[in-house]
DNA sequence: TCAAAAGTGTTTACCATACACCCATGT
DNA sequence: ACATGGGTGTATGGTAAACACTTTTGA
């Protein structure tokens, strides 16, 4: 290493991912229990801390699968918390992520230093160890921002979803009812937006059109700029 | 400290400002020139490492301080840039900022590591040391959709100003030439934009009414998502 | 035949856009 | 009087918002 390097402070690094899952139409949080001090027992956003030759979004990624089961997902980098204090342990810097999920995709187990990892809607979350809950209340204001901007309401869809899925996602995450005849015709005029020309089947009503997300198509119209009005 | 953080890796943790300033219609960035390896003579964006007891907005703010003489300015997290051999002296974990900084206000001087520190209008930079063009490019970006949604534009100007400047301001920005009526009646409707009931003077041709931003009323407006459609 | 969810059009009000001339001041 | 930037209104087209009934399936 470099001597101008060496006279430096260094600092333990960590990552915490809040893990946003769509189901029953409702935005919920994954969140695992302590099993050690500090917060023995608390519940909390899964994280842990980086190793040498990894990006902090490597080491998001393999905390996510060490602690939870949950594998080469969707990261957004949300802030770095940094105030001193914030670990009773000692100096540790955060970076928070969070985590764009279809919960049927994975079955949530918990890892080595959890009892329990667990499912949570987002209004009705239990006390949060450390300085967690400001990590995800940032983490939700940043996916809402990031909703209108980018396609990455995908992500938390099957590969093929119905309009009213993609309309309960959208009254999920901004927390609003939306009309759904103004939304059918907002999403009809999204391009990217395809019908896959198959139909939903054994459900106890109408079948419903499924469609799909065409990245090409959302990247050569994102060009110019794009805002989800909804 | 604690047993449990003591087995884990350390790193050094530095910040790097992009610092914008609005002048003469134009948007630029304050850039210093290093003095020492690596990248000697090349120009950078300032930047330094994270000290014991400060959290990363504080290391951003001193480093702002001795590297370009700028105090006590508008400072908003971007990115972390993490990749293991970013910076050839070993392993740098760089949290980056952008500064928002009225260049009027402050009289830029180069510090100890820097032989120069200038203004350079955004799209006429130098080559840069390290990664910095990429955090120039993703500190720009995040700008331009903040400025969208915030009301950060005001940091860049005087505590009063003309309809003008501000229209010339988000030109700069965004890069684009917008209707000057058509703005001023969007300007006219957002209510935490007030009349100073002063005008200008001294200039060569008709002066212009100066008008204040009222962050009261904007946190009012703001609560239910705002969206600046310039 | 009933329950459950899918699907569909029209009207109204507002807002974005495009566009060109007169006004107040300093020199 | 002229150069410089400040300031203003209107017509048009498009889109957001509000609103209720019919259709298709499984039970």
């Amino acid at each position: 290493m470099d001597e101008d390097l060496k006279h430096r402070s260094f600092y333990p690094l960590s990552v915490d991912c809040v893990i946003f899952g769509f189901a029953d139409n409702k935005l919920n949080v994954a969140l695992i229990q302590r099993k050690k001090e500090p917060f023995k027992n608390h519940w909390a956003i899964p994280g842990g801390f980086i190793e040498e030759s990894e990006t902090l979004e490597q080491g998001a990624q393999r905390e996510l699968l060490e602690e939870t089961n949950i594998k080469d997902v969707f990261l957004e980098q949300v802030h770095i918390f940094s105030k001193p204090n914030r670990d009773p342990r000692g100096r540790v810097i955060s970076c928070a992520f969070y985590a764009l999920v279809n919960p049927k995709a994975f079955n949530i187990l918990a890892g080595q230093d959890a009892s329990h990892v667990k499912w949570w809607p987002i209004n009705k979350l239990p006390k949060l160890a450390f300085d967690h809950k400001l990590i995800f209340d940032t983490s939700l204001e940043k996916l809402r921002q990031s909703i209108r901007i980018k396609p990455i309401g995908f992500e938390l869809l099957e590969e093929k979803f119905t309009l009213t899925e993609f309309q309960k996602l959208y009254e999920a995450i901004l927390d609003k009812k939306i009309d759904k005849r103004n939304f059918r015709k907002k999403a009809a005029k999204m391009e990217f937006i395809k019908d896959s020309n198959e139909i939903t089947s054994g459900k106890k009503a109408r079948p419903a059109k499924l469609y799909l997300f065409d990245p090409v198509i959302y990247k050569k119209h994102s060009q110019n700029g794009f805002y989800f009005d909804l």
